[in-house]
Formats: C-alpha cells, structure tokens, sequence
DNA sequence: TATTGTTATACTCTATAACTATA
DNA sequence: TATAGTTATAGAGTATAACAATA
C-alpha cells in the first residue's frame, strides 16, 4: 500500500479520536492549535499565528472571532503599532485551555500505549522525515 | 510535544502536498479512495464501500453523485437484490483512475526519498500500534 | 505604497435525520 | 419490519478576493 494512504488512513483515525477527545473537553483541534500557540510562543502577530497553525489568515480570523464570541480571547490594538492586534486569553480561555491541555495528555497517555521511549523517537524521526519530503510543494 | 498533534501536523502536510497531487491529475482524496476501492477489493453494496474509504453512506452517495455527474461510474440496479446499486467505472472513469494512479505513485515516491525498506516497515508497525491505541474510541 | 487584519463569499468534506424503494 | 440507498439540511474547516485601517 502506498504510504501516503497509509499515513492518511492512520491520520484519520487518530485525529478523529482527538477531536472527539477535543470537543468532549469543549474544543476543537483548530482552538486548541491557536490556544496552545498562544501561550508557548512569542508570536507578534495574527499573520506568525496563522503560520504556526498552520492557515491562512482570513481562516484565523474566523476562529478567532468564534472564539471571542465564546469569550476565550480578547484582541486590542497593539499601542506601539496599531495594524497589530494583540490576543490575548482571558479567563475563560485559560480555564478551557486547561481543559483541553488535560484532554490532550489524556489522548497522548492512550496513544503511546505500549510504545517505548525509541519507538516514539522512531516515529518523530520518520514523520519529520515525510514532512521534509513534501515541504517544497506544501508553502502553505 | 504530544505525539497526537506531531502527527496531526505531519499529516497536515502529508495530505495537503498529497490533495495538490491528486487535483494536479484530476481527482481528490475521497474520490482517489472510492476509485481505488472499486477496482481493488470486492465490495458487495455501499455500505461497504463506504466502510472501506472511511466516510458514512450519505456522504458517499454526495461523492458518488458528484463522480456520476462527471462521467466517472454509473449506478445500476442489481437485478438479484434491486435495492442493491451496483456502482462501475466508466471508460472515463478508468481514465482517471489511471490518472490518479500515477500522481499517487509519484507522490509515494517522493515521500519515500531516502527512507529504506525498514524504515517504512517502521512506520508502518507504528502507525498501525497508533491506530490500534484508539480504535476503540474510533467506531466509525 | 506596504503591512495588518477583517469581511464577504464560497467550496469541500462530513454528518444526522427523514425519506423511498425493495425485500 | 429490515435493508439499501438517497435527499434534505446543516455544520466545521478552509480558502480567495476585496476591503479598511494604519504605517
């Protein structure tokens, strides 16, 4: 079997059970993406953001406004640039970020049932590996 | 980092190199999948199909009725168990399969640069413990 | 003019529920 | 009643293009 259906098939199922194991946390792969984004990066603006997320910005600004609307983050103007608009998570979004933080711990417990520490090196060797292989023809 | 979302990010852009590749030669992904299943493996009604690409009956009555409209297979009635539609390439559905095929096959060859046969035997076995690891949580 | 982000719009894939036809 | 498939509808995620605000 080729392995890029091989890789799709596994992918499948794997971020299936991750979103359910998402949205039963009350989120969703897209939120915890930018969640997580958020708090582990210095990033300094929507366009880093995007690119870390791995979307566009138009796309960004969807969740983002979905996620305001929810409550979990605010955006204002940066002072020293007003083009920039700072996110920021307000309580609400620290106390869901928390939750899915758990969720994904949870989630990673389960998948590395019966895998050793060199098999998960392994795993991120070949999946990088992939990656690079496609990298040219995958600008986005 | 968990290994759920190294995954999801290799897949991100495993899939995404992978659908330009396969609109590059005329298809997508889910239409790759019922192409391939069709001609490879016996199926005996929809469901099975659509077990075997991974996706509910109705959507793939969506996908089918898309490929008819192109031209690509043709639905008749089984006449031993009419409500059984029995679904067949067309010629130009063969066309794009082979396509299809090519594009995929290069793909794979791209994605295999500089990984040995057991390096892929390893991502394979790793792949298929993942899957495993949440298969029960993945009835779908 | 260039940069930052938003709005408007639309597409793809997926799903559930209700339905038709057949057995 | 049960099975095979379709239709109707909707929702999530994504994208492009045009736009507004700021520099």
């Amino acid at each position: 079997m080729p392995i890029g259906l091989r890789l799709s098939r596994a992918a499948k199922s794997v971020s299936r059970a991750f979103d359910d194991a998402l949205a039963g946390a009350g989120g969703s792969l897209p939120v915890w993406l930018i969640l997580i984004s958020l708090k582990s990066r210095d990033l300094h603006n929507q366009r880093e953001l995007a690119d870390v997320v791995g979307i566009r910005e138009a796309t960004l600004t969807h969740h983002l406004n979905a996620m305001d609307a929810r409550g979990l983050v605010t955006r204002r103007r940066d002072p020293g640039n007003r083009r920039i608009h700072l996110v920021e998570l307000t309580e609400e979004g620290e106390a869901v970020f928390g939750q899915l933080r758990g969720a994904a711990m949870a989630f990673d417990q389960r998948l590395r049932r019966d895998l050793s520490d060199s098999d998960i090196a392994d795993l991120e060797r070949l999946l990088s590996r992939l990656q690079s292989n496609v990298a040219d023809d995958d600008p986005r």
